[in-house]
DNA sequence: CCCCAATATTGATAATCATCAATGTATAAG
DNA sequence: CTTATACATTGATGATTATCAATATTGGGG
């Protein structure tokens, strides 16, 4: 059996860094940066704020294509990217459809920026 | 458009929000847009990710064509949208251009999300 | 002054994207 | 079954963007 060392390892290059991680790797940029194209687009970003911002924290799309100043196809693809990009979640209720905010999405996405 | 169906409970509905913004508009959003458009790219992340793992806190042109597998021209463009996005500060020091974190350009974007 | 090294800018090109018109799909009502 | 409504998908088009090659600019020696 092998004890430890007392001290600190005196050997070990990275004694003294805060260990954050050493850089960001191609993959996982490409990655992260699939969610920051999500929110690359005013239009968006109304959308995300309007679903927020209602009471019942959900929005059909009818109610969406009112404030931008969009066509309806327009607003489904849009839709369609914040939910691939896990921010918004669609559930079909009849003939309607109701995005929601996915709860934590918005707080990991800033988390991605502490830990460039 | 359609008719929610009245079953929340009612109470307290108006007296113990937090009062945030209604919804985002047009001129906001667009603004709001121009940040996450720049880091709406996987090497600019890794270029910001870069700058921040380095020790000195800086880092110059030349330490950045090796990691990412792009012409000089190139990152000096993203660098470039990295400065105008208010995320990287430039200096310049000899021939050198030394690029460094805008002190808490990084949360106040994560805030951007919180502010929605 | 001339030459070299580091970085920035310009111009061109291919790829991606935002938008709309037209069409497709599913569900509810009659 | 037929029709209408809500939404999604497709195809096309104009705009934006990422990239590189070539060139310009800046600053430091000789």
């Amino acid at each position: 059996m092998n004890l430890l060392p007392v001290l600190e390892p005196a050997t070990d290059e990275a004694c003294c860094t805060p260990a954050g991680p050493p850089a960001l790797g191609a993959e996982e940029a490409k990655q992260k940066a699939l969610v920051f194209k999500a929110l690359a687009d005013p239009n968006r970003l109304r959308l995300l704020s309007i679903v927020k911002a209602d009471a019942s924290g959900e929005s059909c799309v009818c109610d969406l294509t009112g404030p931008l100043d969009l066509g309806q196809p327009t607003v489904s693809h849009h839709l369609k990217i914040l939910v691939e990009a896990g921010l918004l979640h669609r559930e079909k209720r009849g003939t309607w459809a109701y995005y929601s905010l996915v709860p934590g999405a918005l707080e990991q996405t800033a988390g991605l920026l502490a830990t460039l």
